[in-house]
DNA sequence: GAATATACGGGATGGCTATCCCGTTTAGGA
DNA sequence: TCCTAAACGGGATAGCCATCCCGTATATTC
């Protein structure tokens, strides 16, 4: 591979990184293109879809996020790290109105594009959930299909996020929702 | 104005109706016509945008969830008709897609079209917390924009519904957490 | 320093959609 | 029945966007 074309596509990556961070999943192509400062011709070399630009980026965000479950999951009892991530995924997701956009179901299939990256999203929070559950610390007929519409929740007041108490309040109340 | 025309804008609100309701907000005008069998003029005709097709559907819609809020709040005690409202407008959106788009902010100012016309959905909201925390029943810190965020974390769970029991649980969830 | 594979830019293409327009049809009154 | 204003249908237009293409430029190799 050419050394330029290294260099463009981590510059092509860097634009679309904030792109989608600040402006969503709707952003043009175009408009990542200008801001990486190459043509769209070179965007879609490196990533023949916008998908698998977004699939390439929010893979390196969720090792991320799965780094830090287990993080959690090995230096905090249960309950502990279980509302913890919870707290963290918000905090995500409000920076990122990409992610937001990806969580609540809006074009990219997210936990697809985390198995394609071999990390299991879907397993590590499940994992979090049961343990946190069998400590009882969660209510036990909580799915994590429930978790991951409620941190939606918290996050649909605002986009950007320009209030971080607001954040906490909605974490604090579906925190005590939760709890068994 | 002409009997064809009074029944025709009458055939276009029913099929939007429904179509936004099951499709979203994103259904094509021309499918609207399609559905309404008229042809796509007779739509922009009668309705300008699509976004005035919406507020003649949203103000419908409104004013029966405006009224729904007044009994429940003449009915029953504070506390019990604020999480009934929650309820209720869960259910809502969970039956309709379009709704809960436009709740969720997705391209639709539900709030200024239920005002262009005449109702105040959000005044009416706001009473029903606020006579909910004055009579301790509600977290005192809690705004009109998180309940509204809740909501929606309630139905992003699925679309359409097709859980009546996962969403009950989180209408729980939710619940349980807003209380004081 | 020449040859060649690689990469670049940005215009061209095609799909999708809302909105507008206008030739045609029809309702409803005289 | 005839006339006209009102309404109809659906093609035309215009904007937006992802993706493809190809003539041009450049990094790398020998």
């Amino acid at each position: 591979m050419r050394a330029d074309g290294v260099r463009n596509q981590r510059k092509v990556l860097d634009a679309a990184m904030t792109a989608f961070a600040t402006d969503g999943l709707s952003v043009p192509v175009a408009e990542i293109a200008r801001r990486a400062g190459v043509g769209t011709g070179t965007v879609s070399r490196h990533f023949p879809t916008k998908e698998s630009l977004y699939a390439a980026i929010v893979s390196t965000r969720v090792e991320e996020i799965v780094a830090k479950a287990g993080e959690l999951a090995a230096t905090r009892p249960p309950g502990e790290a279980f509302f913890a991530f919870l707290s963290y995924m918000v905090d995500q997701a409000a920076e990122n109105r990409g992610l937001a956009q990806a969580l609540a179901g809006a074009g990219f299939d997210i936990e697809a594009a985390a198995e394609s990256g071999g990390h299991d999203l879907a397993g590590v929070e499940a994992g979090l959930l049961t343990r946190a559950q069998s400590a009882g610390a969660v209510r036990p007929d909580v799915t994590n299909a429930d978790v991951k519409a409620l941190i939606v929740g918290c996050i649909a007041r605002e986009q950007p996020a320009t209030d971080p108490i607001a954040r906490r309040r909605m974490v604090e109340i579906v925190s005590a929702g939760l709890r068994a």
